[in-house]
DNA sequence: TCTGGGGTCCTAGGACCC
DNA sequence: TCTGGGGTCCTAGGACCC
């Protein structure tokens, strides 16, 4: 038995943390540069503020109905969501997880306990120690764990649990799913369905396996067993190295300034390494990519990426943001060109211990990696950009759109919640 | 009348997730 | 003025190997 447990709109719960007046009323939260929007109380989402529908198209429809509206506080969101996981490990043995929001868990153990009042407690206590309300869904399968999870959401709202105990509560559930809510069916499979005639989740499971197969892959067979009961969908309780690590944003205003994209470039470069080394692993290949405003197609077009093969395998935020910076000069061009994004990604990474000197190279990684270690510290200690290098600048000269950020309540010193008594 | 039978690796593209 | 930023897995087809 699985439960999954979601923090209900979940930078929304952050925000309204630490100014209770927003409850019960619309807030939304936007993305990077203010661009879209990205989290809606059920409030906003009753207004019928859509997922994703650009912010500055809806200005004024904001004000006009007092909706709240925030700029994305990751490290506000970041740290919160580690409160939460923390608690829910205190529940079980094993913890999966999933994303910022939402965890797997594996209630097999417990079998002194009643799975619903198991959930109900967790339910309780995150109000209790994190303060944000969560959905707790329990089923035989991750599949349907997730799914119970939206079924209690939308049909528990008192008590916020729903457990799938018996055939009867599954068929009840998988009849009421429609077939696009069903976590692996996106628009494309959803479409494919429809023109099938399967509309629920109930009669997904009634098509026959090799229809699924043929037409969804292996991904698609094993959702099948899954809603059948079956689980199909591994456990991953610990987390994985990743294979590819990409750092990109906006540039906040269009712009062909060739120095400005460089700073850009080698910021995301100097993340890419870090993230890397966060994992303790090196990258063979590094690319770059720039890419003008595609909504504006007015605008001449020009969208480019380019590979590197890195000579040694690295880490080095130096030789990362050398090869970054290599790229973007073979991509560049000026004339004609706006550009809205750009980005660096990692690619064929491996574990650090694994990297294959190069014959020919008389490069002392040893000593690299004590000036890095003390640069991590450094900026771990001291702020995160505290030392950086020379073709990093100081003076930033792109900056993102955050009108509506709220303070790093819980993570910085001098952003501590004041109350006047 | 008639052109083997295995493999692996890489890439691009498509689907999905939060 | 203004539309995010990350990821994963799977498949088909081509190149190449013996």
């Amino acid at each position: 038995m699985y439960a999954l447990v979601d923090c209900n709109n979940f930078y929304v719960s952050c925000e309204r943390l630490f100014d209770p007046s927003l409850l019960h009323k619309p807030v939304v939260v936007l993305s990077n540069n203010d661009g879209c929007v990205i989290a809606r109380s059920d409030e906003a989402k009753a207004l019928g503020i859509g997922m994703g529908v650009p912010a500055y198209m809806f200005d004024s429809f904001f004000k006009q109905q007092g909706v709240a509206v925030f700029s994305s506080n990751y490290t506000l969101y970041g740290d919160i969501s580690d409160r939460v996981m923390k608690t829910l490990a205190s529940f079980v043995p094993r913890l999966e997880v999933y994303s910022i929001d939402e965890a797997f868990l594996d209630m097999s153990e417990l079998t002194y306990q009643h799975p619903a009042a198991i959930g109900l407690a967790i339910r309780r206590t995150i109000q209790q120690h994190v303060g944000v309300p969560v959905s707790v869904g329990i089923a035989p399968t991750k599949a349907l764990a997730k799914m119970a999870n939206r079924y209690a959401k939308k049909r528990c709202k008192e008590t916020g649990v729903f457990y799938a105990a018996n055939a009867l509560l599954l068929d009840e559930m998988l009849l009421a799913t429609d077939i696009a809510d069903i976590w692996g069916i996106g628009s494309q499979y959803a479409t494919r369905l429809h023109a099938r005639g399967i509309t629920t989740a109930k009669k997904f499971t009634e098509l026959p396996p090799d229809w699924v197969r043929e037409q969804m892959s292996v991904t698609g067979l094993r959702l099948w067993n899954e809603l059948r009961g079956l689980p199909a969908i591994e456990w991953e309780a610990e987390i994985k190295p990743k294979k590819n690590i990409c750092t990109s944003r906006s540039l906040g205003k269009l712009s062909n300034d060739y120095s400005v994209i460089k700073e850009a470039i080698s910021n995301h470069a100097a993340v890419c390494a870090l993230k890397l080394r966060r994992q303790e692993s090196v990258c063979r290949q590094v690319n770059v990519f720039i890419g003008t405003n595609p909504h504006k197609t007015s605008q001449a077009q020009y969208h480019h990426s380019i590979t590197l093969e890195c000579e040694t395998a690295t880490n080095i935020t130096g030789d990362i943001i050398a090869y970054a910076l290599k790229g973007l000069d073979i991509i560049f061009r000026k004339e004609g060109y706006l550009y809205m994004k750009c980005g660096v990604m990692v690619q064929d990474i491996i574990p650090e211990e694994c990297i294959q000197q190069n014959l020919f190279s008389n490069r002392c990684r040893k000593k690299d990696k004590l000036l890095l270690t003390a640069m991590d510290s450094l900026n771990l200690a001291m702020g995160k950009d505290t030392v950086r290098m020379a073709v990093q600048r100081f003076d930033r000269r792109y900056k993102l759109r955050a009108d509506h950020l709220s303070k790093r309540y819980t993570t910085n010193f001098n952003e501590l919640l004041k109350i006047y008594i």
